[in-house]
DNA sequence: GCATTTGACTTGCATAATGCAAGTGAATAG
DNA sequence: CTATTCACTTGCATTATGCAAGTCAAATGC
């Protein structure tokens, strides 16, 4: 497995499209930015339902690319946390735009209340306010 | 080929990836609203390379998906021009939100000057100038 | 202490998406 | 009026994804 291919071009969209350009690599990050979830099992239980081998490799590429980092899950020792690294906490702006921009333009798509609100008043101050969160987390992680 | 099938779940960010998570169809939309390309043969010139299949498919799909729409090319009949809807313009501060993460991510990609500052600065204002700037040019589509 | 369950995978195989080269046909350019 | 351009389509090889089943060690239930 090399440690990194070539990229297509210079354009910074493309750079993010062939990281997470797949169905599941941005869902794998969603999960852990903006619902805390840190674990092999506690992805496969998200409603999209990734395939377990897909989702294997997936964890195996994201840590390969710098946006997880594995560490021994302190209260299970069959299991690991797969931890957000700063790559991973500065795509949250880009997060939240999605969710605005699905807001506006799909229907029956669920949004946290307040979320919103605070994005438009201050879209980077919320960001920000969201990775410090985290941040927090990984110091003192509950079980 | 159906108008929409049902999404995975509710989340508005896999919402975003089922639309638009494919190796393809943003850096199409990257052409028409950060580089004003909006024909077949300008998609083509991109420095990824579309094969012409792919790019052709996906051209058909987000237009029925409501991201482009295709209008005769006044300057030439072979030709079609492929307009962004307000859909796709509302994508630009994700677009902007993906430049500023792969400026600070991605080493070698390469971002226009002064944009990062004013999207820094102002991350929806600037995005909707770059919407209105792209509005005006519709209205008065120079050759 | 031992059977059962859980967590994190791997393997094999079918299906779908993508990539590549070549070809088509109408419109335009020289 | 010939050559080129534009917007495709077709066929086929390769790669990615999806699905079901199996593995194996650690944890849990009695």
């Amino acid at each position: 497995m090399p440690v990194r291919t070539s990229l297509r071009s210079a354009c910074p969209i493309n750079a993010l499209v062939e990281s997470l350009g797949d169905p599941w690599s941005l869902l794998i990050l969603r999960d852990v930015v903006l619902r805390r979830r840190f674990r092999y099992s506690e992805f496969q239980r998200s409603d999209e339902g990734i395939a377990t081998n897909i989702l294997a490799d997936r964890l195996k590429r994201l840590v390969r690319d710098g946006f997880l980092e594995r560490r021994p899950d302190p209260g299970d020792r069959r299991s690991s946390l797969f931890l957000p690294t700063e790559r991973t906490l500065d795509l949250i702006p880009l997060l939240l735009a999605a969710m605005a921009w699905s807001a506006r333009h799909e229907p029956g798509t669920e949004i946290p209340p307040g979320v919103l609100e605070a994005y438009r008043t201050d879209p980077l101050g919320t960001a920000a306010r969201l990775a410090s969160d985290i941040r927090q987390l990984q110091e003192g992680p509950a079980a």
